[in-house]
RNA sequence: UCCUCCAUAGCUCAGUUGGUUAGAGCGGUUGACUGUUAAUCAAUAGGUCCCUGGUUCGAGUCCAGGUGGGGGAGCCA
């Protein structure tokens, strides 16, 4: 190889602030590129961030503007400039290149900067994760992940890592993988939920990280095969220990993101509603008191559920009336002649963009009454829908926290609620904008014969549940835990359209590769 | 497993009651333009209309079956 001019440090993109007015190299990518007359445009990305550097044939010599015009997009490259204050650019500064040296020119890439639909990406979700909505995702998860630890570890949490092979189903609800176990069954564990009581008797807090597996052919939005998650448990803690320690560990986060993450804020969109409500306290209601306003019975802050999604219903209407009006209109003024060339395109592109508008809200037209129906039907003793999630949800601005459900519908584990024996101490955090359940939680049944009782009910496999049940038998204490899903927190706080997005490989029903 | 929508250029999509040679934008290529932010403008290449069978003088379009995908239900985080 060729001896190549490169500096000995590396400089990047996230630190040209310290770097004003000196000359620097930097090494990256072009994710898009444009010209005019002598002089080039090329959005350089690191990985660190997004910078413009500008390659103007006055200031470079002839084979360096022609190294530029080379440039392919995805190519890599290293360019040596001047860090120059911009407040038109994002991150403020551009670099006034004098040198341009071509490590890779890339061959045609598949990615665009324009529209492409979910299935294409995620067969490209190599290359996807290069585009910037994706990076500033996985930028947030990074960052999550750090401060779910550091949120535990400065409350004095110890983390206990739980198996992942598992000789038989925790719950016996969901559906698992099954592996060859040195010739045995096994399966892929669903929960690290009952060793995590298991450690929290040894170490007092405890929380565990990991993935966790399901089998289900689940085809939404809000569901993977697998995912992470993180499950504190702690002794001597009762429900409303436990309902205090969400709230502050969900506030915790979403305050962090707020302040040290405005930049990836910016490119995905997110609502800035959701951090300034955020030091709001958490609702606490009752799953009958949820079931009320799920069926228009009580009304909250004024807002009535059904009414509320009637009325959305009407507006997604008019909006469908709308967009077909201003298609009407825009096919008249092609029809009628007399419009250049670049006009009727723009207009051909607008009347595309519409109709697929119309599509999503007539989507929505025929989810919404269904919405209504399972709403008002609601039979008391059911489980919460996720419209029904929805729904509720719809009516606060802060996460909502559902406790005491019908014994019935939840795990085993539970803890039966003495002052009325058909309800347990589960409790569920709803968050906002119908991104629906993000935490499931519980004091834990501590009695041995009660706890016995419900695994007979559910029909278990009580040898499997000997270890766990010698838990109640030596030193049992009222203790409380809560598993929060990784990906639904994340798919959240960065309001990504699919949580496919959250995780830089998903894993889910028909997906296995790349 | 059920309900529902969909499959046309590399990508995102139009394509009318079945009718001659299947279109646009983006992306690619070539050219123009010295401040562009998904730049713009001009030209150009690019097609097994998912598969199998059927109806018809004639199917991208209609019918049946299949395959693949989106959304939702169930289940859940």
């Amino acid at each position: 190889m060729e001896e190549v001019k490169t500096q000995k440090t590396l400089n990047y993109i996230s630190d040209l602030e310290k770097y004003e007015g000196q000359s620097i190299s930097l090494k990256g990518w072009m994710s898009n590129k444009r010209s005019s007359k002598g002089l080039f445009f090329i959005e350089l990305r690191d990985g660190t961030g997004f910078c413009q550097c500008v390659v103007d044939s006055k200031n470079v010599s002839p084979e360096v503007f022609e190294n530029a015009n080379q440039l392919s997009l995805a190519s890599s490259l290293e360019v040596i400039g001047t860090v120059i204050k911009d407040e038109r650019q994002v991150g403020g500064y551009e670099i006034g290149v004098t040198d341009l040296q071509v490590i890779q020119i890339a061959e045609e890439y598949p990615i665009s900067n324009k529209a492409h639909g979910v299935d294409f990406l995620l067969e490209k979700r190599h290359l996807w994760l290069r585009s910037k909505r994706q990076w500033a995702i996985m930028r947030i998860r990074s960052r999550v992940k750090f401060t779910i630890h550091q949120f535990f570890q400065e409350r004095g949490f110890i983390q206990t890592d739980a198996p992942i092979f598992t000789g038989a189903a925790c719950e016996g609800t969901t559906t698992l993988f099954e592996t060859d176990y040195y010739g045995d069954p096994a399966y892929l564990s669903q929960s690290g939920q009952l060793y995590a009581e298991a450690t929290a008797m040894a170490l007092g807090k405890v929380y565990t990280f990991g993935p966790t597996f399901r089998a289900e052919k689940s085809k939404t939005r809000r569901h993977l095969s697998e995912f992470w998650m993180i499950e504190p448990e702690m002794a001597y803690y009762d429900l409303d220990m436990n309902m205090s320690l969400i709230e502050e560990f969900i506030r915790y986060i979403v305050s962090d993101i707020h302040e040290n993450y405005q930049a990836e804020l910016t490119i995905l969109e997110r609502d800035l509603k959701l951090f300034e409500n955020i030091h709001k306290p958490f609702p606490r209601i009752s799953y009958d008191e949820a079931i009320q306003i799920l069926k228009g019975e009580k009304d909250v802050n004024g807002q009535n559920a059904i009414d509320t999604l009637k009325n959305d219903l009407v507006e997604v209407k008019a909006r469908i009336k709308e967009c077909q009006a201003d298609i009407a209109e825009r096919e008249a003024a092609i029809a009628a002649g007399g419009m250049k060339k670049g006009k009727i395109n723009f207009n051909k592109n607008k009347i595309d963009t519409l109709k697929n508008e119309i599509k999503t809200l007539e989507e929505k037209e025929r989810n919404i009454p269904q919405w209504l129906e399972s709403a008002k039907n609601f039979v008391h003793g059911n489980d919460l829908g996720g419209s029904d999630e929805t729904v509720i949800t719809r009516l606060f601005d802060t996460p909502v926290m559902v406790y005491n459900w019908p014994k019935d519908i939840k795990a085993f584990y539970m803890k039966r609620d003495e002052e009325n024996p058909d309800y347990v101490k589960g409790v569920d955090c709803l968050a906002p904008e119908g991104f629906g359940e993000i935490v499931g939680g519980a004091e834990r049944e501590d009695n041995l014969e009660l706890l016995i009782e419900r695994i007979k009910h559910h029909e278990l496999p009580m040898e499997a549940f000997e270890w766990y049940l010698d838990l109640r038998r030596f030193g049992s204490v009222p203790h409380a835990g809560f598993g929060l899903g990784f990906e639904r927190l994340i798919m959240w706080l960065t309001n990504a359209a699919h949580i496919r997005e959250t995780i830089p490989f998903p894993r889910y029903y028909g997906r296995l590769f790349p």
